[in-house]
DNA sequence: TTGGCTGCAAATCTTTTGCAGTTCG
DNA sequence: CGAACTGCAAAAGATTTGCAGCCAA
């Protein structure tokens, strides 16, 4: 599911929007970031996209980078997920349903899903405990199929 | 489910003879670690685990208490859980069912649970994926019903 | 003009690691 | 005795923050 050039500008319209409507500014590197974060695919690390950003723009910090991930993240647009004990990822929630995480502890293979069934367990379990849901985190860890088999081979 | 001081012998017991069958060895900055770690409840912190730890002896430095965690997580006596983005929590596996967490993002009150219906769903979603399932990690974030009630009169 | 933003560097926070001395088995 | 362990302090990795200058609105 590649991002297209034309949801990108549509995203950085809204954020640019919600920006304003806070008193946010638009600057020339939060444009880079945004872009680069929507170009990136689906989960990059702050560190992984302050490499991109800067083959755009050498000059962005570090700092920087990480104060637009917070405010795309406070605004909806970006969630992060902490896969594994390292640095967190972040991913694109505009235009893409949400979903969790099935990751191979072998090769690292990442592969999204999502289940209404067990969203819906959810809510129930939320509600008898008189709590509103507001979000969750699910990670399935295991070994693919192919890792399965080198394991099998090799030991 | 308070653990009782049987339980706590039991499982160092265990702990002890799973050292000893690996030629690690058991020293008595690991007993009071393993102890309080026992004790402390269902989550805590290493910095937390510390605190009580020094309490007992006062010479325990930080890096025992890490190590010591790592150890009980291979052993398979302690897991790691990440909530929230600070420092991991540590809770006892032993003589406790698995469980996930519903975390109130307001006061923190964390609640455990465990679902039949979603762990099946989990494994048939990992398996349609030619995954073996290892284990997973599910955290449902959302306002506890006095949160919601003290959130509802102060806005 | 001016308050929000930026890069840099320093500071935090959590966890790991190197080392010299200590201790279990 | 020797390998494993310990405390300390330094290192490491990720993220945040203070500050002086910059710039969008």
């Amino acid at each position: 599911m590649p991002v297209t050039h034309q949801l990108i500008t549509a995203v950085q319209e809204r954020v640019r929007l919600e920006a304003k409507q806070r008193g946010i500014r638009w600057t020339s590197q939060r444009q880079v970031i945004v872009e680069q974060f929507l170009l990136a695919g689906e989960h990059v690390t702050a560190d992984r996209l302050l490499e991109r950003v800067r083959e755009v723009d050498p000059a962005i910090g570090a700092a920087t980078v990480y104060r637009t991930l917070h405010l795309l993240t406070e605004i909806g647009v970006a969630a992060r997920v902490q896969l594994g004990n390292g640095a967190a990822s972040y991913e694109p929630v505009i235009g893409r349903a949400h979903h969790d995480h099935l990751v191979c502890v072998a090769c690292g293979t990442i592969i999204e899903f999502h289940d209404a069934a067990i969203e819906q367990r959810q809510e129930a379990i939320a509600s008898a405990q008189g709590f509103r849901l507001l979000h969750h985190r699910l990670e399935l860890f295991g070994l693919c199929a192919r890792c399965q088999a080198a394991n099998a081979t090799s030991v």
